[in-house]
DNA sequence: AAAAAACTTGCAAATTCTTTCAAATTCTTT
DNA sequence: AAAGAATTTGAAAGAATTTGCAAGTTTTTT
């Protein structure tokens, strides 16, 4: 691996966990910790990170991102691999579903531009597909729930309705347990016209669910 | 095989990979590692790719980021001063529709959690009110227009006519004169919409225009 | 205040880069 | 078509960079 390509890994993996260990970077990238830690400076110089005693952290975390995305460090791996298991059972030039939730978020990283077209009502994953101009991506209306990113509300269900896709990805008991029965009850219509809306559905769960 | 084929191909390769060794590089193109540096080389002077120690990079990496977000440091100044004298125009707890642009997207950034709502088509600003659950946001459901993160079609300026606000801050000339008129057409649709939506109507134009 | 963990510095081994040169290929000229 | 010139290619030697380790210093924890 070059020096550069492990730079930008670095910087990578830290958008996504905001701190990590010399230690979980060594492992991360495979080199020695001596390695990491010149990675470190030199990327500090650069601005993007801060290092910190026994490892580095994010310089701007307060960004125009959804904060999930670097919240859920803890099942990352899982996720990680979850998200590419459920990509592999797209067939390529399907139209996708993709509902809001974490595990989901994985699943459109993980989708390249396999999709022929992508309908959610999620943020981060309209953003993650947002530069991408192979992919056709179909954004619900709605109102944005705060911190994760996700459209609710009736014009959310209501664009659903009208659409149809091959598969849905939907996440189940992630968000929606999070004990905020208000949007919870609004997810619930959403992700019913979701499920009318496709022909096969993919459900994502981690262990922890 | 052809020297300017190979590097074509080189090229080609690090378009998919954005990282390669020159062992890589050489398996690949089949030639020694000192033809592949000397291709390197002249590839860089190109500008497409950048050598690095043991490889080469692809110089334009895709990024998650919408570019007009990094790209209009041009008028950054102007910009910001407009967006600055905007939002001094708006008075606190209205409803205000800001429209897809740079421009707006700055009024955008000053607005602070002045307005009581917010009504948009634009997936940077979307993001920007992600995380401030002091403002409610409304996104237009639509197509993303890729690289500017604008929602488009006819489920946008659909989903605009049932709504309602004090305040629209329009964009004007900016994406739309940049000569695609196929989409230049979706968002005259929608931005008559959100002109009837409002009662009072802000022009945000820098001096370019 | 002592112990543990983490950081810095210096150094040797390993990897990679540049330069140079001969062989091979391609192009030009006759 | 053949001879000669020009370019390209692959390899080797020496320079430069990078990497991992160890000794000594600083910071943090108990």
């Amino acid at each position: 691996m070059q020096a550069e390509e492990r730079q930008i890994l670095i910087e990578q993996h830290l958008q996504k966990v905001e701190f990590a260990s010399l230690e979980e970077l060594s492992e991360k990238v495979d080199v020695s910790v001596s390695t990491v830690r010149r990675d470190l400076t030199l990327l500090e110089t650069k601005g993007t990170i801060r290092r910190t005693h026994g490892g580095a952290r994010l310089v701007a975390p307060k960004s125009d991102e959804f904060i999930f995305t670097a919240r859920d460090t803890h099942q990352l791996d899982e996720k990680e691999a979850i998200g590419q298991a459920a990509a592999a059972l797209i067939r390529p030039n399907e139209g996708v579903i993709i509902d809001a939730g974490t595990t989901t978020y994985h699943v459109a990283k993980h989708l390249g531009g396999k999709a022929s077209h992508v309908i959610t009502n999620s943020l981060p994953v309209a953003n993650h597909f947002g530069s991408d101009n192979s992919v056709e991506v179909l954004v619900t209306g709605g109102v944005i729930y705060p911190r994760l990113g996700v459209l609710v509300g009736p014009l959310a269900a209501e664009s659903l309705s009208g659409m149809h896709a091959d598969v849905a990805v939907m996440s189940a008991g992630g968000i929606t347990m999070d004990g905020i029965t208000n949007s919870h009850a609004l997810l619930i219509d959403i992700q019913r016209a979701m499920l009318e809306s496709a022909q096969r559905i993919i459900f994502c769960l981690d262990h922890t669910k």
